[in-house]
This record gives C-alpha cells, structure tokens and sequence, in this order.
RNA sequence: GUGGGCGUAGCUCAGCUGGUAGAGCACUCGGUUGUGGUCCGAGAUGUCGCGGGUUCGAGCCCCGUCGUUCACC
C-alpha cells in the first residue's frame, strides 16, 4: 500500500483473465471478485446500512447526479462524507452521473434495451423530444426530474461534487451510448468521453491536492465503445495508458449498455487491453449468469440495482432460478425462499410470510426481500472468489448453471 | 301505502337517440441490469336482478315481478 491509503494486490496465479485480488481504501477492504449493492441516494432502499454489513456487503455506491440533486453535495461534505452521513463505516462508490445522462436522455423510459433484437428506432426517435438531458463536446445540461429545474454537469463539476460527497472510489464522467446510436455516434462518444477523461484526471489532480485533509478518493475511468472490438479495444488503450497532471487511473469502469450475448467478449476485448494490475469495475450488471461471465473475463467489482429492485417486486433468487414470491403457489408454503440460503431472511421467515406481506403491500415485503437478494448475489461471487483461490471456479459455474433457471423457465 | 332512483365482471361503476358489453381496482402471469418504491406487457372473468312483450335485432323501449334505497303520508 501507498501513502495514499489506496492499494490494489491479485492474489491468484494467473487463470486467463480471471483473478481474486483485495483493494484496500481509507475505510477498509475489498475482496475482489465482489459485488457492490447499489444505494443511489445513499441509501439501500429498505435496509438498514447495518443489515448490509451482517448480509456481506463490503462496499456500497451511490449516485453523484442524485445526491447532487438531493440533498446536495455540499451537505455530504458537511457531514463528513457519504459514509458518515448514512452511517455506514466501510468503503463507498460513487457513480459520476454520465449514465444518467443516458437514463434521462435518448434512454429515458425503457430505451435502454439490453437486447438489440427488440429495439425500434422509432423508439428512439418517439422519446427525443421528451428526454432531459442534451450532451455537448464540453458537458451535459439537464433537467432535474424531481423539479424541473436546469442544471449542468461539465467533468470538473462532476469531480467537484464526488469530491465533496467523499466515497473512497469515484467514476470519471463518461458519455454512456446505447446499443442503438448509429456507429459514428459511438465513435464520438468515445471521443468526447476520452477528453472528459484527461479534464476529469486534471480536476481531480486539482481537487485532491486542495483537499488534503480528506481520505484519499481513487478514480477510475470508464471504457465505453459498445458493442464495437475497435472502438473497445481503442477506448481501452486510450485510458489504459492516460496520464494527465502526474496521474493516471487508479481502476477502470466498464460502461455502457451491454448486449447480454456478448458480454463475455466485450469485456474481454477490454480486459485484454486495460492494465493487468488495476481493479476492473462492471457497471450496473449483477444478474446471476452474467456474474460468472463477468468474473472469467476478468471483472474484480460488480455493482447493480437488479437484486433490490425486483426483490421490491417480490421476485427472489433460488439456486434453482428466480420466482415471484407474490404468485399464488406461495401462499401456503411455510418454508424459506431458499433452503440453501443462509441470509436472515431465510432463517427467520417463510415464502407464505413473505407472500402475505407482499399481498398486503407492507414495506417490510421490500425490505425483507432485498436482504435476500443481495446476500444471494454477494454470496455467488463470495464462491467464485474461493473457488478462484481454490482453483474450481469452471466447476462452481458449470455446477450452478446446471441447477439454475434462467428467468421465465423457473419450475417450482 | 304512494311516488322517484338504482340493480351490468369479485368490488366501484361506464355504456350517447335500440346493432349480441367496457374501464379502474382486485385476480393469474411475465418483465425491470452505473434505481423515478415506479412503470410496462400479457391473460382470465359476465344467464346485463328475474319473467314476458315490441323489433330483423333489447343492457337500452313496454308490462309484470323481486331486491335495494330515498322522499312523502
């Protein structure tokens, strides 16, 4: 480790691209390969910061555009940082706001297809004039979705406000494209998206000797490109090697919307060009098959909304597959959602205390649900971390595919 | 007792001057990947209170009847 607090060590031999390492921030370790649940507003919606602790959470992430927006990042500041304010003593994330840009955008209302095969361009085109946010070569203006307001998030702005909200690990703000735009859109995207990365290194330089007194905050970089091998492979070179004010990245993001089939083989294209020795993050993916897929190509941090948000819809994680714990079968079924699970749901409740409270709309559905969901999640890559140790990590997928049912082909 | 209103999906109700029934909720199921506790999508559901009549055709018009509710003696 360096004077900075900040450190990143593998700990396997080599296995492809494939490797269990440990990052170590101001306020702890991470055991990589690991997934980190998501608490946009510096919270995980319905649990308790201490309840994620107990579940196996090592760091949790949060939004920049969100926070910035409510309750603003000054406050954060304020109050000693994301981690103090919410009462949660391990290392954080934060996300810089470029993906919001995309949600709030051309994305807004479900264009973010991760199938190319369902999407329209009409679709596109229908949403445009609705959307929020307008990208330019130097920055993004948008609309606040909670007031109306205008607002503008240029690089420097994004690392001014991740600097005050104060999370260990920080994403350099990036343009997030769909699978949709056309491919000389992609190429300006990654275009744009480099020069914010050197503005992003600069500011951050900047922000970081004027703030000496706080923790050290790593940034990371975030490769976009699509589903392109040049544009990929371009984008990963790029800020693989970026240096700007003395520094250079201390992790990588990979971002964009991903095209479920390929996933495997985009990140690897990436994987292959990027740094060996520095943490590689996945952006917002978290579905169990895609967690292995992930972890062979050489992802060492996952994070994603997928658990929490459909265990608010009563959708719950099975070694066997994925089900709706609302449906009817479960209304008499007086055992855990999963057997094999050792989450403090599953030891103290059943499927039919679940399906009631879900019937009744009761908030603690949603919370009881979502520890599920997450310990499931971050229990599957806590195995596929020992199993990397232990050298088995092909029979820990090959033995979970097997028994698990992709969603829609569950069987009770 | 007299006069009026209302009886349509499990619930609350739409159905314009007659052309073989719809909505919301509920119900059954699917979806949600750097989070708008949302939202989207698919599906099932009816002797239109009952019995007659008029009409090519009645939820709708006419007669009777039952239920319910209000008003007035």
């Amino acid at each position: 480790m360096n004077s900075s607090g900040y450190s990143f060590e593998i700990t396997t031999s080599a296995q492809g691209l494939a490797r269990a390492g440990t990052i170590t921030t101001p306020h702890g370790p991470i055991q990589t390969p690991c997934f980190t649940p998501v608490g946009t507003k510096a919270t995980v919606k319905s649990v308790l910061p201490e309840s994620m602790k107990d579940l196996g959470a090592q760091v949790l992430l949060a939004n920049a555009y969100h926070l910035y927006l409510q309750p603003g990042a000054e406050i954060l500041d304020e109050a000693g940082g994301l981690g103090k304010f919410m009462n949660w003593s391990g290392p954080t994330i934060t996300d810089s706001g470029g993906f919001q840009v995309l949600s709030l955008g051309v994305g807004f209302k479900k264009i973010l297809a991760m199938d190319a095969k369902t999407f329209r361009s009409d679709d596109v085109i229908a949403h445009k004039k609705d959307r929020l946010a307008h990208v330019d070569q130097d920055g993004v203006t948008f609309k606040s979705h909670i007031d109306g307001s205008m607002h503008r998030f240029t690089p420097e702005v994004s690392m001014q406000v991740q600097h005050q909200i104060g999370a260990d690990i920080i994403f350099a703000f990036d343009e997030c494209t769909t699978l949709h735009n056309t491919r000389k859109y992609q190429e300006a995207a990654v275009e744009r998206t480099s020069a914010w990365a050197i503005r992003c290194l600069d500011e951050h330089k900047r922000l970081t000797d004027l703030r000496i007194e706080h923790p050290y905050q790593a940034l990371f970089g975030v490769i976009q490109g699509a589903q392109y091998e040049d544009l990929r492979r371009l984008a990963a070179k790029d800020l693989g090697a970026m240096i700007s004010s003395g520094i250079s990245f201390d992790g990588f993001g990979i971002g964009g919307a991903l095209d479920k089939g390929n996933l495997g083989t985009i990140i690897s294209w990436v994987n292959q060009e990027l740094p060996e020795d520095k943490p590689k993050h996945l952006l917002g993916i978290g579905a169990p098959e895609d967690l292995f897929v992930g972890v062979e190509n050489g992802v060492d941090m996952f994070d994603c909304v997928l658990p929490s948000r459909i265990a608010r819809t009563s959708a719950v994680y099975t070694m066997t597959g994925r089900f709706n714990v609302s449906n009817a079968p479960y209304r008499r079924q007086f055992v855990p959602i999963d057997e094999e699970c050792d989450c403090y749901t599953c030891m103290n409740y059943t499927r039919a205390y679940l399906h009631h409270l879900f019937r009744g709309k009761e908030i603690l559905a949603a919370t009881l649900a979502t520890i599920h969901n997450e310990r499931f999640i971050i229990r599957l890559v806590e195995k596929m971390r020992q199993a990397l140790i232990d050298g088995t990590f092909a029979d820990l997928k090959a033995d979970f595919m097997s028994r698990y049912a992709a969603p829609g082909e569950w069987k009770d």
